[in-house]
DNA sequence: CGTGGGATTGACACGACTCAACCCCGGTGG
DNA sequence: CCACCGGGGTTGAGTCGTGTCAATCCCACG
């Protein structure tokens, strides 16, 4: 955990503005605007690329800005006092990360894969929020369904045995891909052992042994490193639930 | 768990109009307001009494109305399939319960002491919200505040000790009353250990070992039933960060 | 006086953590 | 070409913190 470790900060690449993705039907934030709104936006909003393991923005740090995930896969993290790390969760293409009405972010943003962002300053987003009032309607139903997976989170964290908090997190990377359109039976796991069990309240060697277990049980296989292919969705969910052995 | 014990539902007892105290500075929703736009408010809202142990309403009810809690205390639960429940969060006077964008409500909330709440459905609601923009903004300020203690408690249940959590807990509740103005070293405490246990993670057992192991060490006291009075809050504090004993 | 819900306490079991060894694989450099 | 290295992952042995189960207490209430 030297200071030579850590993610190095969101630095722009090149400055490619617009960003036609980031107002695109895929895209959180601005799915509720029309033509003229979208370009307005594009303007404003800056697109770019960055490498895996970059940080987008750090738990403290003023929150100036809005980012849409275009493309890869991000972790939020919160850090405790004795340095352990608590994952809050995962954010996939299309995902809005760091809004907030607070002065500040309450989270690390990091990323886990090369990824693309849009990036929008705080206040062309309020400029923005001011002159469509649906943007901000849209953004509090994103806080809703956040706040929704959160509580879900805390139900699977606080009540549920180690092997059905991994079946419940598998199942919901099932779940995530569906949403953004995903297809096929191999699923991408860019999350290390240690990002799981920081996500499920777990080490990372419990992990470990609930996913090789699943694999002896033929619920699962990885055909590739961060590939999972699940055959037993069923199992898998009636495990989650603990309807297992009742 | 017998249907008859299931908490009943909420009943009007007086179809009371109006609702002053909804609108003051002390309730969260319409803090924003001014005098004028109060008075449409509180002529739309139902101000009611309900005793302990009422159900506001249930996960899975159509979210046809929002509450303000004016005075007494709930609980926030979701069920998991296997009977266990998940305690999400406690909610005071001036909370406001019951927003959300979605079609149904996506956890119970149950009363736990005597209450008074002001009651609005949800399409005067959204005139309400048309009208006033800065209520839209106002209840997204209130989502991603409960966004970040949801955060906040995941990562209690997810990485902390259970004397940490316990810990942490009495904090919050010490917390929460100072920031609706309470005063005295003498806490209410309307939750069983069962409510704190399944808000926690842990069971009702443990939560007591922690509280008695606590009152041996002479950092609290139990001056009545559900009444606590902090009396070391620094080794509390100390415990609950995992900055004891490192 | 009996009843029931909440709380406490004890004995014991077990699931997850800890610590440690080891494997696998890709990258790097001699 | 191969040795070395480091990060991620797996596996095993032993410990310990909580959960489980059960007995008991307390007190408000009818």
């Amino acid at each position: 955990m030297s200071p030579f470790d850590a993610p190095r900060r969101l630095q722009p690449d090149a400055g490619t503005q617009g960003c036609e993705t980031c107002g695109s039907r895929v895209a959180g934030l601005c799915r509720p605007l029309d033509a003229a709104a979208l370009d307005e936006v594009s303007a404003e909003a800056q697109q770019m690329a960055l490498p895996a393991r970059a940080c987008v923005f750090r738990e403290g740090d003023p929150a100036g800005r809005v980012f849409t995930l275009i493309e890869g896969t991000a972790k939020l993290t919160r850090l405790l006092p004795d340095g352990k790390q608590q994952v809050v969760g995962f954010r996939f293409a299309g995902d809005v990360i760091g809004y907030t009405t607070r002065e500040t972010y309450s989270f690390d943003a990091e990323l886990l894969t090369d990824a693309r962002i849009c990036r929008l300053d705080r206040p062309q987003l309020d400029a923005l929020l001011r002159r469509y009032p649906m943007l901000e309607h849209r953004l509090l139903d994103l806080c809703v369904q956040e706040l929704t997976s959160t509580q879900e989170q805390l139900v699977t964290v606080g009540r549920r045995s180690a092997e059905a908090r991994v079946a419940a997190f598998l199942l919901s990377l099932v779940e995530a891909r569906r949403r953004r359109g995903g297809t096929g039976r191999v699923l991408e796991m860019p999350m290390t052992r240690a990002d799981i069990a920081d996500f499920l309240g777990l080490t990372l060697e419990t992990v470990s042994r609930c996913v090789t277990a699943f694999r002896k049980r033929g619920w699962l296989r990885e055909p590739a490193h961060q590939r999972v292919e699940l055959l037993d969705t069923g199992a898998l969910a009636r495990l989650a639930e603990g309807t297992e052995e009742d």
